[in-house]
DNA sequence: GTTATATTCCTTAGTAGTGAGATAAGCGGT
DNA sequence: ACCGCTTATCTCACTACTAAGGAATATAAC
């Protein structure tokens, strides 16, 4: 089995077959509630079933879609700060140094210092970083987009943009 | 720095920045590409957003997300085989006997025998952790709702609904 | 120039969860 | 009754991370 965690489903106003506590909330919210949790569960459902195909593609690499997203960024982008990657990819800041250890370990990628600022450090692809990513790369873009093809084209761009305003609104908000 | 993990960029059609090994594939595939790949990366970070609030809303009463989600699932449907809790929340077939002996040492579920089947366990919130979601769930609504506020109730409604048919597309796929 | 604050990366300790396989029970055909 | 296949849970070794703090360097305020 693969699969990610996550939510649940509180599918909508059940018979009310549980412990009738009830607070009479105004019907506008609980309507908003309702939409808002069910696009949260179909949300991590939608990203789980994408991820474990991407996450089988890069996989057959023995990379995992963490090491894979960080040569790609720099296949794609060039050197970059250690930080600037982190930002990039979404993991912690322990995460970023240990992730570039280990590609590091594997020879795929370097880390530079840089001129300006001794506290930073480029990380860069190796020749055969850049190599391995230049191989790997179109299968896993054709993997993403076949597993991609439950929308059409118009839809997806669609899609790429309300998600896009859902997630700047959630990540602008901050953390209670 | 909260976080979790994720896949990367991939912009468009950089200027060829870099070593010029473009297979030349049909550009109605590689706009097609583009757009999924893009979409990957959309749908991930605002994942990642959305995730991060609930996140920090559970993480106040000391719960991962996988034990809310799998203490949720119980509250509004009831006692259920494991191996339904399992598919529900997404994670994997040891995670839920995992999750829910740690949730059993917590004292809020408890695990039932199944008379028909004597293979399968049933989960069942115990009274303290009936209490306990009745007590957490409202606010938890209130947060998700809240950090969906990038979109219209609308706007969300249709975004479900792509993303259901999404989901669903790359879950009936097989992986590679 | 000195002190305070911010940024950048690294270290360390710890954990939530995976995944492959084991066990055990039911199911169907013969 | 038995064989083989499937289903449901559990076990266990492992891993990919996170979180919190720390050292070094940079920037800003006075």
């Amino acid at each position: 089995m693969s699969n990610t965690t996550h939510p649940e489903t509180s599918r909508s106003s059940d018979e009310s077959a549980h412990a009738g506590v009830i607070a009479p909330r105004s019907p506008e919210l609980e309507v908003e509630q309702e939409t808002a949790l069910r696009l949260w569960v179909i949300l991590s459902r939608a990203h789980a079933a994408i991820a474990s195909h991407a996450h089988a593609d890069v996989a057959r690499s023995g990379l995992t879609l963490a090491e894979f997203a960080i040569l790609e960024v720099l296949y794609h982008r060039g050197p970059m700060l250690l930080g600037e990657v982190q930002r990039r990819i979404l993991v912690s800041s322990g995460g970023i140094t240990f992730l570039v250890d280990r590609l590091t370990a594997k020879g795929l990628v370097e880390r530079r210092n840089c001129d300006k600022d001794r506290r930073a450090r480029y990380a860069a692809l190796t020749p055969p970083g850049e190599a391995l990513v230049a191989e790997l790369f179109p299968a896993h873009a054709d993997a993403i987009t076949q597993a991609m093809r439950g929308l059409s084209a118009d839809d997806q761009q669609m899609a790429a943009e309300m998600l896009r305003r859902l997630g700047l609104h959630a990540a602008a908000k901050p953390l209670p």
